[in-house]
DNA sequence: CCCGGCTTGGTGACATGGTCACCGTCCGGC
DNA sequence: GCCGGACGGTGACCATGTCACCAAGCCGGG
């Protein structure tokens, strides 16, 4: 359980023994199973997490009761908008879903404060991470407002496909990670069909030629 | 120069006379002229700065040459953006202007990780302009996915309005602050004027009846 | 004062994307 | 085998973005 989980984490393996120590002492392993809220709006921030496994989707809940997704935690990440709300003392204004099954390392608030203020070296582990998720929140928006949705799908298709070229996921689940409608999402993979890009099939989509969709995601201005 | 300026930034009143006395020996004030590129992509973080007067402008370039607003930085707030390069030790990705002349406050590099390491309250000050800013920026993307134009145009038109009603801005500009093109904004506010609500004059805009323009932003769903 | 060029704003035609309404098909549980 | 819900397909229509122009105001030079 107190196992030196700190050298699997690129970054804390060069911290100094004391702070590596100082981390050990304050953190201890969490495990969750996929489908679970890690937190949602309103709730007060109250532990920092490092994920080694698995990924969590980060989602904002809209006043017209749609959901936003906005970015995707995976092994080795943490969520900035915890780091944010830990120090700010604010509540979340979004939520948190595991995707699959979850390890992670937990650093309680007053641990997490500590090492903060201690170690320079952790303080750039963070914002190094914070400073990447801010950038690509602004290549959503820019992707958002100035790329064609068969580009921005073609380039989800690529990310999602596993070492197979399949992506498991419904058109549902497509739109909502391009924050868009089903029926565009539907329209636009018959386009892909049409052309023998892909291959269909309840709930799954098979790449049949990645070099196409990859040019595609790659030219793609409007 | 060196008058006790940490008494005009609310939350930097309350720090104990010792921090106060840190953040007084590192920083500077500073002063620039409307127009002036505060930084640019690819720079590296040096300053951070608290701003006193004056609004910054903060955009991002993007690969097709096209430019998107993200958000200004008012009096009182600092930038994020700032805050995650000098933390992170990166490069900014976008760029900030100067709309009208500025006078801030400027710490160096090492004095603001000096300050950040030794002050949990500075922390909680800066992270917590930071949590707000990054709830902003999904805020933003919600908005742009899921309000009519007519809403957005009409919740800028209150927001950039002077005393007496008056928006200061062309159609292009307006356009640009909403990540689209002027003729939506020209076709729009043709709207707005045909129902009475503002007067148009060349580069200007008056709010005629600022309270329908207010119900339109608010009950904005589409 | 007039000219010419630039900025600003106006407009129609068209492509893309979002919304709505409705249907057929597939799948798992009973 | 039946049924209800999830999944996918489709046409009509509206909102928005793009393109191609044009007209009117503004401004500086001559």
């Amino acid at each position: 359980m107190t196992e030196d989980w700190t050298t699997h984490f690129e970054g804390l393996r060069d911290l100094p023994a004391d702070e590596q120590a100082l981390l050990r002492r304050s953190a201890h392993p969490m495990h969750l199973p996929a489908g679970r809220t890690v937190f949602a709006p309103g709730q007060e921030a109250q532990t920092f997490f490092l994920l080694r496994t698995g990924t969590v989707r980060v989602q904002q809940q809209t006043e017209t009761g749609r959901e936003v997704f906005l970015y995707r935690v995976h092994a080795g990440e943490s969520c900035i908008l915890t780091t944010a709300c830990l120090l700010s003392a604010e509540a979340y204004t979004a939520e948190a879903i595991t995707e699959t099954e979850v390890t992670a390392v937990a650093i309680p608030r007053a641990g997490f404060e500590a090492i903060i203020a201690g170690s320079a070296a952790f303080r750039r582990l963070v914002f190094h991470a914070y400073a990447r998720r801010i950038a690509d929140l602004f290549a959503l928006i820019d992707d958002i407002l100035s790329q064609r949705m068969d580009v921005r799908l073609a380039a989800r298709l690529l990310a999602l496909a596993d070492d197979s070229g399949q992506v498991q996921a419904t058109h549902q689940v497509l739109a909502h990670e391009l924050g868009t409608a089903r029926e565009v999402i539907t329209r636009t993979l018959a386009e892909f069909h049409r052309r023998g890009w892909i291959a269909q099939a309840r709930g799954a989509v098979r790449l049949a030629d990645p070099e196409a969709l990859r040019q595609l995601a790659r030219g793609g201005t409007r």
